[in-house]
DNA sequence: CCAATAAGTAAAACAAACTTTACATTTTGT
DNA sequence: ACAAAATGTAAAGTTTGTTTTACTTATTGG
């Protein structure tokens, strides 16, 4: 699974630091979700969603070995 | 956060064990997220929402709670 | 250039998702 | 009513998400 978390970031002009405030996770939770790291949990991917004003959907796509 | 997966598994007319089948879980999978046991991944939401032809936001709502 | 801020990374610990097995209860079809 | 299928539930175990702490490497602004 990919995601664009990190245009979004930059979109709305967010610091790793800020992204983690607004949805109550650490700074490494998100460093490691740009990376590609792990896959996050649904309530993580709704509250990344309306934050930015998105659906999942728009931030996070399966890929082939998903 | 809360879901409607019970209804659309009877609007496609899927048992919970077709269902798990369908994306790769156990049957118990099925019946705790239906039972809002917990919080699925968003791997498991996007398989879901494919299958159902809907947005992760259409079958997932946040909660006052989340 | 220097200092401050932001980002990358890693390991240990903890919390939560998910599986497996197993059994009980409910629903459905005949 | 009976048998079969579907659903509910629970406990133990494994895997994976998430936190915490800490240190290093970029990037930015003055």
């Amino acid at each position: 699974m990919k995601n664009n978390i990190k245009v979004q970031r930059a979109i709305h002009n967010l610091t790793q630091q800020d992204l983690a405030d607004r949805i109550s996770v650490s700074r490494q939770t998100i460093n490691a979700l740009e990376a590609g790291k792990y896959v996050p949990s649904t309530v993580l991917a709704l509250k990344l969603a309306k934050l930015f004003d998105k659906t999942v959907n728009e931030i996070f796509e399966l890929e082939a070995e998903d």
